[in-house]
DNA sequence: TTTCATGTAACTTTTGATATTACGAATATG
DNA sequence: CATATTCGTAATATCAAAAGTTACATGAAA
């Protein structure tokens, strides 16, 4: 399985983002992130739809954080995206009516499901403005490295 | 992405081999499992290095149990399959030189890490002797269906 | 009106899991 | 010992999901 790299990607054009005055082109976005435009504005479409971005068209358009980052999580960027699946690991049948498998299934399941739930609780208190905050704090260290 | 599901395979392959007295077939118990006998001796070949199964060739050969299924826990089956990713979700470089990339990782890669953490702990904890009573209990409950 | 930039459908590529084919090696049975 | 049975395993094919690409329409600014 190939994993979604959405979350990752999202987040990193944010943080790029908020560090630049004007709208970002999907091209420019795409660069820093080392992908392809197209992929870009499919993505970060989904953050419009939920009022985290704006683009515009045309001259001086591109890509603009409308909401302020200190309130949005992790998790609503997950959700955002969809709630892809989380695990790579699962059940080879989620419906199976063998009985045998039914009690497989049954063990699994609830071991996945409080994991989930723990992941999923850790991201929404990871704001992405904590995130950006992080980044700032690298940022210095390499600018004044001697502490 | 397609997701493993070895580890409910051989779940599902052990707890048809303990209701069995003889050894069974890759043939056999690739029909319980709806798949092809030679995924099963491919997985099964894995658990057999480990010491729980053991293979036979020839008349009346095929896969038996040689470990006490009570001493067996998911968390052991989970490192026989070879420890495989447990997420379908993940960064987009996992060595970026991007500093921005380099927060965003942290950021995501703490989460994860916590929640595989509590998965491989919830493992560590059932053992397929469990897994194995559960199924009886409700093998039970349809041959004596009124309480 | 030309250029820049997004919007999006359609298609291709890539990757990882699973399935299949084919054949060799070992073992029990008559 | 000949044969049927069953595993062992390499090589290959199929499948599904993510990501990438191409192509072109739409809209906005200079």
């Amino acid at each position: 399985m190939k994993r979604d790299s959405r979350l990752s990607s999202v987040l990193h054009a944010l943080l790029h983002m908020a560090e630049h005055d004007r709208p970002m082109t999907s091209e420019a976005l795409a660069q820093c992130m080392n992908t392809n435009p197209v992929v870009v504005r499919r993505t970060m479409g989904l953050l419009r739809e939920a009022g985290i971005v704006a683009s515009a068209r045309g001259h001086a358009g591109g890509w603009s954080i409308t909401a302020d980052l200190s309130t949005v999580t992790l998790r609503q960027l997950h959700e955002v995206l969809g709630e892809p699946a989380v695990f790579a690991i699962g059940n080879h049948s989620e419906v199976p009516e063998c009985l045998v498998e039914q009690s497989v299934n049954a063990a699994l399941d609830g071991a996945f499901a409080k994991a989930e739930a723990l992941l999923l609780e850790h991201f929404a208190q990871v704001r992405i403005g904590d995130i950006a905050a992080d980044f700032a704090r690298r940022h210095q260290s390499i600018r004044t490295p001697q502490a």
